[in-house]
DNA sequence: GCTATTCTTGCAAACGTTTGCATTTTTATG
DNA sequence: CATAAAAATGCAAACGTTTGCAAGAATAGC
């Protein structure tokens, strides 16, 4: 603390009075070092509380030990950045780099640059990049594929690609929480979300089986194609209940935002829940069990999901092809729909 | 794309006839070079898609133009982590780092190192800090703070301090809070949240003072403390009532997340809400006004809140002083209390 | 005691930028 | 046209690590 400039590896070797070699190796662990001078320099490093200069060391290695997470939102709908679901995922893989000894920049898609490998990578700002969110195009995600940077992406697993993309089995989902509404003796089943959006069209092909198998109405006018968001998805309810009443009597929602938006236009209408109307949500956040009835719905397990993406990454990093993976469901049965 | 290996700045100039430090100067738009050859350089960068390795031009510069966001958790809870509140500070403030050209890197309380500054800022690896919660203790922050480094804080703005705390105006939220519950004829109001911590005490204290100046009952057995989990203001709520009754009106609560759990364990047991019990909660998360009954919460500006962090770091990063700032706060009146 | 082997350590060259200073080219001035 | 001043470019030395290779020290084998 006397010092005024920064100890560096040479000042602390000049310390120590050996060269900066033999610090540098006593300070990564390295055997080739004898054990008894590591500990001294690692102790005297603790000592004077030396820290490495990563920028140096990240030119030297060309490691980084960063992976950058972009959430790529959709369009121009600011609500993305609020979805509690897609942060809660940042969440955990932060959690999960941090324990692999990688570190997380976080960036969203409405950053200027959007050659992402070259601004990312080539710019050795990370050494890999994790996309939450296929959005509406898959253009920018492709280029970085095609440049062969290391990439994992948060989606609908079950897509071709040329790239590894970790995600719920969407299908499975909507399949069950058709099959539970179902089972709860609902007849006219809505699907409220957007069917052309990557991982919502696999829950809705889902529904369509469970409804199908069940010899259930699947006509298209049960589809009611709605935003991510719930105060569209509220209003968009609003709405078709003012214009054809109130025609079915379960819904099957493509998020727990769009079933909790539902909920409220319901409610507000004074239409029972689950009686009148069941709903199942999807992702399961914090807040479904809070609402009054507590959201059935399709927990995605955030906290495996972020594991699996790391563990995908990595692969990367070591030259191994990294593959898809697709992350179990749960039907978690609360009090919006009518118990079996 | 032929070459193999990557495109260096040397390998530019040699591409263009002139030398590094030329290449450098253009790029960084310097005017020291002539207009005209900025502009051809800039292109033929542009044009065998070119980006400099930030390593080395951290290295040299001792500039990282990166800021490392720490979520303050408090203690071993990890419902932090999902708290939507925070989630949304952190993305506001990613768009505006952004916007002033410095990238986040997201990291929080767990990290094994807790010497922050040593680890970010001597390192290299950030410019500056900006922590976000004052936890439970201050140590850690104000070890930072005696380093040196950039720093700033999100908590209570007006907290002796000797570093920049950014923070709504807490104790107006909590009188406007406590204010409009009496004027909706509220006689006897509960304050529901840790009255310990730094922001809450606060808010408390704003609450008192409304009582008082309305010579209403401010006694210690209408203070429940609780964590700031909603889970444990569910169960607190539904404890208290079931020992004591139901003996309040009216509810401050220090968040939304904590309102929503006393509004679930009241609406169970069928009390009325607003005519029974009415609730203000604290934040304005997006899933306020999705509740039923909405939620009236005192909202925290987010947007200018990451605004003002930005600027008191920048100003650290110039060499000015920076001051502690007290964001406005509003009170956002919904159903979950009588109208007036 | 001498050589062959194994452990330890040190030397010095990278990694790819930026920038003070020197140098060359251009423009202006008398 | 010569010279001074200004404008544009180049040289080379940093920034603080890591690491292949060489060299020195210790141990073993005969």
């Amino acid at each position: 603390m006397a010092n005024d400039n920064k100890l560096t590896l040479a000042g602390l070797a000049q310390l120590a009075g050996v060269s900066t070699s033999t610090v540098s190796r006593a300070l990564n662990n390295n055997p080739l070092i004898k054990k008894e001078t590591r500990e001294i320099l690692q102790a005297l490093a603790k000592e004077h509380n030396f820290s490495l200069n990563r920028a140096a060391s990240r030119l030297r290695t060309q490691k980084t030990n960063v992976v950058a997470v972009i959430l790529n939102l959709i369009d121009d709908t600011d609500q993305s950045i609020s979805d509690p679901f897609l942060l809660k995922v940042v969440g955990d893989l932060n959690q999960e780099l941090n324990q692999h000894g990688y570190e997380l920049l976080l960036s969203n898609s409405y950053m200027a640059n959007d050659d992402w490998a070259n601004y990312f990578i080539s710019s050795s700002r990370a050494d890999g990049i994790i996309v939450i969110g296929q959005g509406k195009s898959t253009t920018q995600v492709e280029q970085v594929a095609k440049s062969g940077a290391p990439l994992v992406v948060w989606g609908d697993p079950t897509a071709k690609s040329n790239y590894a993309i970790v995600g719920s089995n969407n299908d499975l989902g909507g399949y069950c929480a058709t099959q539970h509404l179902i089972e709860g003796g609902c007849k006219r089943i809505l699907f409220l979300g957007d069917p052309e959006h990557a991982e919502m069209s696999e829950r809705y092909k889902g529904y369509q089986r469970a409804l199908k198998e069940a010899e259930l109405d699947s006509s298209i006018d049960l589809t009611l194609s709605c935003d991510i968001t719930s105060k569209v998805a509220y209003e968009k309810i609003g709405e078709t209940i003012l214009a054809k009443g109130l025609f079915f009597d379960g819904i099957v929602a493509t998020s727990d935002m769009v079933a909790l938006g539902a909920l409220k236009a319901l409610k507000e209408r004074y239409i029972n829940i689950p009686n009148d109307v069941s709903i199942v949500g999807f992702d399961d956040i914090a807040m479904a069990e809070l609402f009054h009835p507590s959201l059935t719905t399709i927990k995605q397990d955030t906290k495996s999901a972020a594991k699996m993406m790391v563990e995908q990454l990595l692969k990367q990093f070591n030259g191994q092809a990294a593959k898809s993976v697709v992350i179990d469901i749960e039907l978690i049965k609360r009090k919006s729909t009518r118990s079996t």
